[in-house]
DNA sequence: AATTTATTGTTAATTAATTAACAGCAAAAG
DNA sequence: CTTTTGCTGTTAATTAATTAACAATAAATT
């Protein structure tokens, strides 16, 4: 798939692609090899549309009446969400949420790898979790270049975010997940993500209350 | 503010309402007593046109060179979001993730209180997380019911995502919030919200790549 | 007192995302 | 061999969300 027209895909679009990937793998693991639309709508709760719609978007075909070929679509969303070389990842702050996530993402997917973790409390740095070394924060620059590392997850206490979002946009790196509260903004060539639990629980409960 | 008409609030006013008020709240114990539309916007990183509409349609309205007054808005924010009575939840599976949120939420909202949290592994039952105490799986249909609990966080091994939400629904529960990889459906009288970090990830490793 | 400035509130326009509609066709059924 | 069925791929329509535009006006400035 052309890479200039990957640039264009709905952010939406991407979401589902990588669950879409995930369902696939797991369906390959049972065996199967082809797939309709309609069984991956069931499988992620969605309509065969939209499937339908985001499977055009990255230029792939099934074949009438068989389906998709299960290998032939996890390789070409790979080709699409993953790059080439590894990329490493940082986590900021290993509290509670800090060490869940870490245990959670190491050594599961192989192209993405969180390569350091940092912090500041003594007792925690030097300490490994789950294979992920935890520096001092006042390392993260130089290790940041050292293990060519491109993307960050804050997980620090609220009252830190801004500060360590501006360590990370210094030194370089090019995209940001944001775990706590507080909303950031960075410059436009490094890419934000930010989710709030607290916005999440509330939601439910407004729409609960309004049932 | 008419309650028919909170009902078709949009989803992402309803998310943004949240976190205005969070940011108002700190305004306010800061010593402010009125802010403008830019204000807003500039703390949480949108644009003021936003945030005027937000407010718009939460049928508030400020003073022109003056701004809205915080603590009017603060308290039509919680006539809108919150519910007159508290709203209990429940936790099931404290692992990494549900052990966090736990300790992340207790005794933070006055409205909204994890009310019991579920696991199999012997070892949890009957223990307290951050107050919260922890009963076998077996027991929530009881407990749901004895505590008035109308809210549950899934945390459990995906695996374990359906049978748990099957329980929830079975027991009643009017909105879930699903923080594992599998998707799940509900009746439509039940609200539902899915977080999948692993997409989030995925997809700011994808815009970083791009570039 | 007249003019300028800054800000709100709202409507209109635009963009993003989803959903509907359906043509095309290979395989299955008759 | 012909018809029906079931699925794909795509365009068109709809709905949701954001952004632009601007009228109204209170306060500040001249
Ligand atoms: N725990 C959750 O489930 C949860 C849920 C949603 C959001 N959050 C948010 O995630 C963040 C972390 O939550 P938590 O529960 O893990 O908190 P925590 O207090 O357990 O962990 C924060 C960690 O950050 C470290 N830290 C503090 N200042 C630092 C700095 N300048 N540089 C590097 N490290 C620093 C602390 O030493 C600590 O280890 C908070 O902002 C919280 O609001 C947490
Ligand atoms: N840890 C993270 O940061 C993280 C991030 C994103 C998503 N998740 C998802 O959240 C879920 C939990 O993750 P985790 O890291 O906390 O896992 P974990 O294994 O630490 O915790 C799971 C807990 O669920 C309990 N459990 C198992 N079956 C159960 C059942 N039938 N009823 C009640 N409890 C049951 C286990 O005893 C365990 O305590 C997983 O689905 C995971 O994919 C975790």
């Amino acid at each position: 798939m052309d890479k200039r027209k990957m640039k264009y895909l709905p952010h939406k679009t991407i979401e589902r692609l990588s669950q879409y990937r995930r369902a696939l793998l797991l369906c390959q693991a049972n065996g199967k090899t082809h797939i309709f639309s309609h069984e991956i709508a069931t499988i992620q709760h969605i309509t065969a549309v939209q499937v339908r719609r985001d499977i055009m978007l990255i230029g792939y075909t099934g074949t009438l009446r068989k389906g998709y070929n299960i290998a032939d679509m996890i390789s070409l969303i790979g080709k699409i969400l993953d790059s080439e070389k590894v990329q490493n990842i940082a986590i900021i702050g290993m509290g509670n949420l800090g060490v869940a996530i870490t245990k959670y993402f190491s050594g599961k997917r192989t192209k993405l790898e969180i390569a350091a973790a940092f912090d500041v409390n003594p007792v925690k740095i030097g300490k490994k979790y789950s294979g992920v070394e935890c520096y001092h924060i006042n390392q993260i620059i130089k290790i940041i270049k050292e293990k060519d590392i491109s993307i960050g997850i804050i997980t620090v206490p609220s009252t830190e975010t801004i500060i360590i979002k501006n360590i990370l946009v210094k030194s370089g790196i090019k995209g940001i997940l944001n775990y706590t509260p507080k909303p950031v903004n960075v410059p436009d060539d490094v890419y934000l993500e930010e989710y709030d639990m607290t916005t999440s629980l509330e939601k439910v409960a407004f729409f609960v209350k309004m049932h």
